[in-house]
DNA sequence: TATTATTGCTTAGCCGCCTAACAATAAGTC
DNA sequence: GACTTATTGTTAGGCGGCTAAGCAATAATA
């Protein structure tokens, strides 16, 4: 196996490790794994419509509607519909919602912390280079309307 | 934003997006996005068990039989089970699944060497000792009963 | 103004991932 | 041999991700 397949092989483990990790951490607040991350979010840009969410999480719209239904009805935000535009619908964080980000943050900065110790500050610069110039490879190959123009042949 | 949080917001967002292109690489060949790494697996472990290829693939066994029953009905894979042991199933790749998999093997070569394009053999190096001390960190931190056993503070 | 296109969101349905709980078989122990 | 423990695999149920299809409301255009 080269070294591509082996760095293949070990991203995808990463995203394993890294989600079992969040999930055990967020059960100790009563969330789900995805939730700290939208909390978050959500200090910085309270009142965001959902298609703005989804961006900021680089995720799809259907997925954020469902991940907001569910954190809407732990009681965590409020979805309330814009004035200007009845299509958007615009979240906000409860009291709740707020006083576990408060929490979530802490902990979720201990992951970061966690995850990376043993590294220099040069060895972070160097792998989010790294990272930032392999999701530009992939974000412009999944731009392409076909990602596999190349395959017919196979 | 400090570079520990972009870098794991780098991480998360290289796991989408390369399932994005696996999704739409595996539906050229009729084929689901793990469905591939499961087929080239058995290429080189043939008549191996279940939990042998979920722990060659980093997950948990009821992932492995579920996406391996999704196999079966599709034709790509038999299982048979061991007269020695009857507790344990034996995965072999079907000719249709050999066939398949020969050509699937083609096209992932190509994603592997298409999300590398610009990285030097040097900088694939320093990536992948970066990636594997990221992932002796997680792990080690996944072997712990108690992933968060600081955070009864918060 | 009336029609068309676009946008925001939801629903339905699937895959991949997980944990928890269970059945069946093997293996170890008394 | 009987009992206990470990291993393999399955089922049930849920989250997070996606696409496709649809609805409602706004924007754009003829």
């Amino acid at each position: 196996m080269d070294d591509r397949e082996k760095l293949r092989h070990a991203l995808f483990h990463m995203g394993r490790l890294h989600h079992r990790w969040m999930h055990s951490m967020a059960e100790k607040f009563g969330l789900y794994p995805g939730q700290p991350q939208i909390l978050h979010a959500l200090t910085h840009r309270e009142g965001a419509s959902q298609v703005e969410l989804a961006q900021g999480a680089r995720v799809r719209p259907p997925t954020m509607a469902v991940m907001l239904r569910r954190m809407e009805a732990a009681g965590l935000i409020e979805r309330c519909g814009d004035p200007q535009d009845a299509r958007v619908q615009r979240v906000y964080l409860t009291d709740k919602g707020r006083d576990v980000q408060r929490r979530t943050d802490v902990a979720f900065e201990r992951v970061g912390a966690e995850m990376f110790v043993g590294f220099s500050d040069e060895e972070l610069r160097t792998f989010l280079a790294l990272m930032e110039k392999l999701n530009r490879n992939l974000a412009s190959k999944n731009d392409q309307e076909d990602l596999c123009e190349n395959c017919s042949d196979i």
